[in-house]
DNA sequence: AACTTTGTAACTATAATGGTTACAAAACGG
DNA sequence: CCGTTTTGTAACCATTATAGTTACAAAGTT
């Protein structure tokens, strides 16, 4: 029950990344098909290039895209890149310790969680990014050509952006996760 | 992700009531327990009668208990009385319409998003109160004749409360799960 | 009639999410 | 080396959900 769209926001920025292919995607680009603000992008963008999953670069060809194929990355990876804390939470305020009941309850609570907890990632492990991509595609099989010509990629002048190099490919931080320069 | 803990104290208030057999419980009694206000159990008390799991009784021999034997409530039956929406939610705004992706993200999402919940609805359905109880048990053991002596249960004057009448047992709301009187 | 407890409204505090603006730092092109 | 582009990130605001609190009417008991 959780009141936030971050896990569908972030299912959709790697099924975006995954469409188009080796191609960098700015964040103002994605914000435009999520329809928020760049910045919401990049902040989660952050939370999934901390758990390795895509790499991002600074600059006038930067952008984002996935760290892997999008075959191995499974939406188990995207839930943990996100730091959910379980799908129910326990008491705000220690119950009390005078209660026989309320002494234990939260041991008990906590192992019926867990059960939960792994009941949902054992459905998110077997679903991968490719897996919704493909998905997808049924809908909207005819624009498979086309793809992203829709979104921003001719700029307003018309001048087209060229395939990037690879993002510095085998460059530096490959497997630890972080793109980040800190 | 849940930052609520009403699941948490649903199930504690319940299993407070399983504990204490047929006697009806005040709320103060039970926000003790849990350490909270009277009127937030009162709220998730409201919710529990409202799904049939819990009656209550205005006046001075008032209180609530369960309206079933603890065996026959599941925690699947807690969690959609208190109308959960679901492990995650879907974007906060449609996303673009003019995105091949955009354009049916949700729907795929959407089943995900069931599997999810269908997987957390299987693991809640196959554990009872009961099971609750059972399970606290073993912890406290040696106070299980004690039971609930420690909470208020002897006055402040010492007046023993006597065992309660069924709550005008076998009277109106049967099945209806409302004991509401609006 | 007096008392007790629930039901419920109203208000406040807190925290998470998300939207927005602003700007420094990084990467690239000329 | 300079200007441009884009990310990274801080700061601030709005909205919403939860929960804590006070207060009181209505229902039930003695």
């Amino acid at each position: 029950m959780s009141t936030n769209s971050r896990f569908a926001v972030a299912v959709h920025v790697l099924s975006l990344m995954a469409w188009s292919g080796e191609e960098p995607l700015k964040s103002e680009q994605v914000a435009e098909s999520v329809n928020t603000n760049p910045v919401v992008i990049r902040r989660i963008l952050k939370e999934l290039a901390e758990a390795g999953l895509v790499v991002s670069q600074t600059g006038s060809l930067g952008g984002s895209r996935l760290a892997h194929d999008p075959s191995e990355t499974t939406l188990l990876d995207v839930y943990q890149a996100l730091e959910y804390g379980g799908v129910f939470s326990l008491h705000r305020a220690p119950p009390s310790r005078d209660c026989p009941v309320g002494v234990n309850i939260e041991t008990v609570l906590g192992d019926v969680l867990l059960e939960v907890d792994t009941a949902v990632e054992r459905v998110l492990q077997n679903i991968t990014i490719n897996d919704v991509v493909r998905r997808l595609k049924p809908c909207g099989a005819s624009v498979a050509s086309k793809t992203l010509e829709h979104m921003g990629k001719n700029g307003k002048n018309g001048k087209r952006q060229i395939a990037l190099p690879p993002l510095r490919a085998g460059a530096k931080s490959r497997g630890n996760g972080s793109s980040r320069t800190a």
